[in-house]
DNA sequence: CGGGATCCACTATGATACTG
DNA sequence: CAGTATCATAGTGGATCCCG
């Protein structure tokens, strides 16, 4: 979902703009998943000031190679709403949180 | 990885062949699994005998339609071995068990 | 063989408070 | 604002034993 948003927004973003846009994302989560995605080279964390504190993330071009399947994933659940809606009866497959098909900001 | 593997097979398998398919897959998480997939109407379950235990799994229409997205996603794995592997590093994101990309028997 | 039930160690995650 | 640290707790999944 963070991938998907940061594609969304343009390929890179802020922290506070990134977490804004995906609604039941909390913050540790939040770090804690840009922690790893930069470990595993998708993004860059650049820091342009300390004070106050102004990070952005951006997508890497080995990101970008990732960003490919997930968004045909959006896209097969818009044309496939109906098919997900169909889910509905049993919660353990279904996220909890809000799928960010479209992201606010 | 189920649905993946069921469609590998035919579109439906024993559970028992099921299991062997999908090495690091326990018979609790498999039927577990199972019962999700029965329940979200992903898939079939059909007994054919109670003596020795003769249980059959079979994808649903609405199976199929999920196992679309997923053959495109295993084929991406396929088509992107080096980016998959270029993640190596940390362990975190990646699948414990083995990917059943290829699915024996 | 298929699968249910139980126990238990481990993990994940939200909440909260704190730092610079 | 970005990020860390700590805690409490719910969830996860393997191991094991059992049944028909």
């Amino acid at each position: 979902m963070i991938l998907h948003t940061l594609h969304l927004l343009g390929g890179y973003s802020r922290p506070g703009q990134l977490q804004r846009s995906i609604p039941g994302l909390s913050k540790k989560m939040m770090t804690q998943t840009l922690r790893e995605l930069e470990g595993k080279g998708l993004i860059n964390r650049h820091i342009h000031q300390i004070m106050p504190p102004n990070v952005e993330y951006s997508l890497t071009a080995l990101g970008k190679v990732f960003v490919e399947p997930i968004e045909q994933l959006y896209f097969w659940g818009i044309d496939h709403a109906d098919a997900l809606e169909a889910l509905a009866t049993n919660e353990r497959l279904t996220c909890t949180a809000q799928n960010p098909l479209e992201v606010a900001e």
